[in-house]
DNA sequence: GATGAATGAGGCTTCATTCAT
DNA sequence: CATGAATGAAGCCTCATTCAT
């Protein structure tokens, strides 16, 4: 994964897969039909777990926006600034030569993750939180943001850092409206 | 430039290059040092025409709201949907290896844009178009959302069509406060 | 033997003989060198018992012409229409590359047989049963047909079947003279 | 083809085939498709000028025996004893898996020569020249010993020496009747 | 004895790059 | 300037062989 990650599908060695494994370049073949098989399976397993963190019952024992907040600082914690981050840009990356991997990747992380952001928003609308009702067609809009981060971070963190949590309190703050204390 | 986006660089063949600029695989020698020299030029040429439109003194002359709104159409209709919609893709996917690409896009579009974007937003603040004077920090957040469908274009467009226009348009609600008339 | 047979010596995957044999992979190293030495040995185990049968005193009990013709449907019925009409073939293919192979043949089949020939042939015309008394040098002329009915079935048969036992004993008549009754 | 023929398809290196033809590797990818299909090109190659020569008019001026006797010698000294001996030998060990090669070789070599060799047979029944009617339904008969010779040269020719010449002018003498005259 | 996972040399094939025309 | 045939380094993949269990 780390070579995927580092060089993209096409650049990438299967040599230097082989010795960062720590095992011989015939030794792939007996876990993997091929190269493409590989990094369709590689990116499935590391994106299975992640998946399953998310679709644990987001108990919400607040208000929605704090619901919401704990899920994007988890987000920058766990996704932007790691090695997942990367892993989502080389989706982005590789998806279009990769339908089966964008297939997977619509079916098991956004539309799953769109869906679960959509009914937290038809809450918070109900509830009040939340003035903009059309907002709830437009997930997206709310994760926008955090995408944005995951990609600055790869590129352009060394020409101009981003401070990605006060970013997304910003939006979460247009969101949701201002807050009193932060 | 229709081959790298359409394969990569790495996987993109010169021959292919040769091909569809209708000249011999030798010709390209005549005006590239060699494949990456080619990569790097081909987007900065690409890029070049794009800026230029984009640093066109942006005259305001009724709400910031109005300029910005026509800024966002411009980009559905010239970028999010058009071949250069893909382009952005492509650095983004290509940039962690060609930093001299990545160094060229932060430096001509990205600074450029994001400044310019500032500029507009504490104009709007000034104004009281917008209440929330931290978004000035994050001028990110106002084109996030046209990133975001950028790659929903490329990527997953045939899983669900993004209404573009509309997405961004509620995205400027939610910056300057929903509208009374659309 | 049989994939061997259905593919040449080079073209065997050794994985495929040992799962064809019920066996592990690494259990044919305990029984062979390598896979020269186990082709070799296969071929020399798969001719011996034809050997045996063939050098079986042949009784002659009528005319030398019945045991000829008698030799003859054996050819047809044991081997040119049995999977040891390949292995023949599989030994004209390989046999310049693996001198012990053609060595051995030569020893233990086509020696022998041809001289085995020649004293039926020094019978007959001794007896009056053939003619031609050059034809003893050229013991090879009687089963040349024979040969040819195997190399035909394993190339052509598919494009003009050929009837090998009527071929044959339209060659025996020519040898023997054309008989009154057949 | 010299590869090929001394090495057979499959134990053939395309290093050797690209260095015994005096150009690099790659060059012979500018040729042909695959390995496959340059071996089934060189085949056809080869064999086409051989067909072209038998299928030249055989201008029946004197008896058939001295039409098929000018033949038999002509085969031996244009192919049992040159390099297109070997050929036919490739072409019975690689034929099975190559069908193409065999359609091939039936179509322009088989099927050609025997019906010709038919017209030969039934005219010389005709004219009385041979008396076994029965022999024109299996010209192979006529070149079996032929074929012999060929398989003989490349596979035992160490072991015991062959006269083709003679063996073949013997086997027509079984076919015509013996000559007064040698 | 038997296994089969692991090895890595070696072969086929691609493709960026060169250069004689 | 332009060409495109030729090159050969480099990468993917196979498979005979080994060896710890």
């Amino acid at each position: 994964m780390e070579e995927f990650i580092a060089r993209g599908f096409a650049a990438t060695r299967l040599d230097d897969v082989a010795k960062r494994a720590g095992v011989a370049k015939g030794t792939i073949y007996l876990h993997f039909k091929d190269k493409e098989s590989m990094f369709e399976e590689l990116i499935r397993t590391a994106i299975v777990p992640f998946v399953n963190r998310m679709t644990a019952p987001p108990m919400i024992t607040g208000s929605v926006r704090d619901v919401v907040e704990a899920m994007a600082r988890m987000f920058i914690h766990e996704v932007a600034t790691t090695r997942r981050g990367d892993l989502v840009r080389l989706i982005v990356a590789e998806g279009p030569r990769f339908p089966a991997i964008a297939d997977f990747y619509y079916r098991e992380v956004v539309s799953r993750g769109l869906a679960a952001l959509r009914a937290l928003l038809e809450l918070a609308v109900a509830r009040g939180e939340i003035r903009q009702s059309k907002l709830m067609q437009f997930p997206q809009i709310v994760i926008a943001p955090a995408m944005i981060a995951v990609i600055w971070k790869s590129l352009f963190e060394r020409h101009a850092p981003l401070d990605a949590e006060a970013m997304l309190h910003t939006h979460l703050d247009l969101i949701f409206g201002e807050r009193n204390a932060t």
